[in-house]
DNA sequence: AATAGTCGCAACCGCCAACAT
DNA sequence: TATGTTGGCGGTTGCGACTAT
């Protein structure tokens, strides 16, 4: 199938944004909301393609954004979010409100990648086949400054989630006793703007007190990081204990790095049973 | 003060899944 | 079902700011 240039080129205007361009794209947003990217440079007057009024609007102008340092609790919710996640950006910023995947990803290449190299004279390593790209990553643990998180760490396999660019539409959470199934809309993860996702939609309220029984309800984690933000994560413990030590438990470690010998759920963004996504028919997998 | 090297971040690019027709 | 369009994501680049020499 063909595909089209996301807009014409010539004669756009590219590099940085001014105050000016900036100015008509928020108020171009704010009478007609956002969306329609394609066809909002057109009716805004900005000689912008659609994509990059987007990533703008989204990364710069969007109501919201935090701006400034990371603080060391987000920098360590980011350390942890990426051991589970891998480079899956959008999801991190996801549980980091006001953060965006551009300003956590540019953190993480920065600043983070750094502190884990600097461990890199530690013997263990991670080595991530990134297998969409065939790249290796090549991460260390047991970092002086990552202390909390590399103690437990560097005494581990490696285990981060492969990070297969693969998209869902929906969730599927293996129901809870005397709960029901439940599919949630993933455009509703991802929507900072709703903390609450599980909790709203599905009936899930993932408060601390819940935490602990879906950590220890036969392995199953497959919710604990859809609602939560970074203040309620901080005031887990279990949370915290759990990234470090509660994934040890599992008799069926799929996470690995090679991909061979996986179940068929490997391939979701979340492995099993992290976080298990199911599509709607056994048939209609979403890892092609 | 001038220059080179490094860093941090905004923006761009290409790919891909979802959606529309 | 096939094809075209759109939006979103992750990787990469370019450039200004900062630091070291």
């Amino acid at each position: 199938m063909g595909r089209s240039p996301c807009c014409v080129k010539e004669g756009l205007n590219r590099g940085a944004w001014t105050v000016y361009e900036d100015q008509i794209l928020i108020d171009y947003i704010t009478t007609h909301g956002d969306g329609k990217w394609k066809e909002l440079p057109k009716k805004a007057g900005l000689n912008r393609c659609g994509k990059s009024c987007r990533l703008r609007w989204l990364n710069y102008l969007r109501p919201g954004i935090k701006r400034g340092n990371i603080s060391a609790e987000e920098e360590e919710l980011i350390m942890r979010l990426h051991r589970l996640l891998g480079n899956r950006w959008s999801l991190i910023a996801g549980r980091l409100p006001g953060r965006t995947d551009n300003e956590i990803k540019n953190y993480w290449n920065t600043s983070l990648s750094k502190k884990l190299r600097a461990g890199d004279q530690t013997p263990e390593k991670q080595v991530v086949i990134n297998k969409s790209k065939g790249k290796k990553m090549v991460e260390a643990a047991g970092n002086s400054a990552l202390s909390t998180l590399s103690s437990k760490v560097s005494q581990e396999p490696p285990r981060v989630i492969r990070t297969k660019a693969v998209r869902c539409t929906r969730v599927f959470f293996p129901p809870q006793q005397g709960s029901e199934c439940h599919h949630v809309d993933e455009t509703m993860i991802n929507k900072r703007e709703e903390p609450a996702l599980a909790s709203s939609s599905s009936g899930f309220n993932c408060t601390p007190s819940t935490l602990s029984s879906i950590i220890q309800a036969d392995g199953d984690y497959s919710n604990f990081l859809t609602d939560l933000d970074i203040g309620e994560l901080l005031s887990m413990p279990d949370f915290l204990q759990f990234c470090s030590e509660g994934i040890d438990h599992q008799e069926n470690d799929n996470v690995i790095m090679d991909g061979e010998d996986l179940p068929w759920f490997s391939d979701y963004p979340f492995s099993a049973p992290y976080e298990i996504m199911l599509p709607e028919s056994t048939d209609d997998r979403c890892n092609t």
